[in-house]
DNA sequence: CGAGTTATTGATACACTGTCGCAAGTTTAT
DNA sequence: ATAAACTTGCGACAGTGTATCAATAACTCG
């Protein structure tokens, strides 16, 4: 591991979840400490009522309002994304800020970051017939991730 | 008007989504004909409550449940897509079956929809490194359409 | 056209997700 | 340590979507 601070690791996006909070002139309690611990330690995406049920198993839980307080902020600040591929819950996976877009397993669940991203470039042909200024774009891709692929029978 | 049969207009998809519910064996009743008619007169993206809203305005109402049903099955069958814009609710908007993406406007709430599609192919390089085999994707542009633009001060 | 068969409806009750307001408790800076 | 300010958590609430099931309406066939 060539260079550790710059590693997309789960233990770097801790830490610099938090020291990106502690920038905005939020504050590092206890209760926010224990939601930034289990969203590094999950393996994938996860929704918003799983975070409250593992917190709540837990002693010192996090209370519902505080988590989904943190989750906005957290999305807005770009060290999580929303993913829209089940509809009516908040899901969210972690993730790095700037421009990336996901690739959801079906099967497993995980998901893969894509920072590589021409969409807009590759649609622009279109957009332009319709003379329509474009802002922004959500992208989700769905699959199968190599794991499963190669533990199917 | 050339082809009047193929126009993707309101009333053609009015016509073509009930030909296809008799089709797939689903009778046609009179909440379902109301469901259909408001969708065909709305002029962009609706959300489920907005329907249910409308309808139990009129005498003849529909209820939720019903409305809910024939909207799972519309947009199975390709013939309402959802829109993904504002996350929690159940938003739609009017949708022809094959592969198409939206474009939404921000201001107006119109969506406008883009048949090409190259989506899957300026991406496959960065899919090719993650060995993931892709089945689909969601894609929503979002920005400004002219009559918002033109109508700035 | 009328009776039978079967899908569909709607009412109600329910479950779940997410939000709000405020008093009490923590964190941070001095 | 102390004060100021932010944060928490509780409880109550609201909105959205779902399940159930008897009553009803739509098709089909003779």
């Amino acid at each position: 591991m060539a260079h550790a601070s710059s590693d997309q690791t789960p233990a770097t996006w801790r830490h610099s979840a938090e020291v990106a909070l502690r920038a905005a002139g939020l504050r590092c309690t206890f209760p926010r400490r224990a939601i930034l611990d289990w969203i590094a330690a999950a393996t994938g995406p996860f929704t918003a009522e799983q975070l409250v049920a593992a917190l709540e198993a837990q002693h010192g839980s996090s209370s519902r309002a505080t988590i989904y307080r943190l989750l906005d902020w957290l999305q807005s600040a770009g060290w999580l994304t929303r993913i829209y591929s089940d509809g009516t819950q908040h899901a969210y996976a972690r993730f790095w800020p700037g421009h990336h877009h996901t690739a959801v397993c079906v099967r497993c669940g995980s998901a893969a970051v894509i920072s590589e991203c021409h969409v807009e470039e590759s649609i622009r042909p279109a957009l332009a017939a319709l003379d329509f200024e474009i802002h922004g774009h959500v992208l989700e891709l769905y699959g199968v991730c190599t794991n499963c692929r190669t533990r199917a029978d």
